[in-house]
DNA sequence: GTAATCCGTAACACCATCCGTTACACTTGA
DNA sequence: TCAAGTGTAACGGATGGTGTTACGGATTAC
């Protein structure tokens, strides 16, 4: 599978989210789109994924939106990573190797626990970083 | 850009390349392609990739085929990895941003520092398997 | 030198996935 | 009751990976 630019357009969501908390209300999917540059069907789509996750919550009618359901600071990238992406960091043959080969036999077993290896090595390493911390970047950048 | 199956394809066949050294001889890509269960033509393509890695070399001719540049103790799937697959682990947004919001301004500078170090991450887990281990695991699976 | 074998590569079709868009039903709040 | 939102299905376009055919070029064996 692919890598998809959804974990990218979910934390910048995020971010928004959680700069704008200051701001009181929600935020239309209208309005996240402007920022993403997208349509809003879109950004319902990706947002329906972090709902499911937990992370945010949606309200209809006016004065409706989207809100953080955690404090920025407890949402890592990891969190984002698992609400959006695949199971699977890379993927195995599309079709099955040949059985009757010593190794077509057998390498997906051997480089199953490898690519999961790998899976959690990537996990630890965006675990360190925070939707909060994001918060700071860019307020840093943008002044 | 999302993950394909190349990095198992290609450790796929360094795996192949390695076992089958004792015989003697280059393997062909039509061999190859047997165990892969796909085409010649896209095992020649993939190893066109690794050949420009200076992993593999090809020969023309009756008797000829792919083999091995180094010992396979000294080929890890990072080597490999960067080999067969493109630079970013994950693609920032496909349309820039809204370049007249704080964040859509700055979420892709902010970002590009934490998948860097992400990617790093992902090959320093793969740099600790070699194809020569691979080999090892597949003669245990495979008795 | 001739034929057989194998690689190198272009060209094309197929397929899955992602992204964008439209459309419309449903819910909520004033 | 109306307007503002979300929820979701449906569709088309674009992209990229994969499989296939075709053919040119190089090398080896005889």
């Amino acid at each position: 599978m692919r890598p998809s630019s959804r974990l990218t357009v979910a934390v910048h969501v995020l971010t928004l989210l959680a700069h704008g908390a200051e701001g009181e209300g929600p935020l239309t999917s209208g309005f996240i789109a402007s920022s993403v540059n997208t349509n809003p069907v879109v950004v319902r789509r990706l947002l329906a994924l972090l709902r499911g996750a937990g992370l945010v919550r949606s309200q209809g009618g006016p004065g409706g939106g989207w809100a953080l359901l955690r404090p920025p600071g407890r949402i890592t990238l990891r969190d984002v990573y698992r609400a959006v992406e695949g199971e699977e960091l890379f993927p195995l043959h599309a079709s099955a190797p040949n059985p009757r080969c010593p190794v077509g036999r057998t390498i997906q077993a051997a480089l199953a626990g490898h690519y999961r290896e790998a899976r959690l090595a990537v996990e630890r390493d965006l675990s360190r970083t925070t939707i909060a911390a994001l918060v700071e970047e860019v307020r840093a950048l943008a002044g």
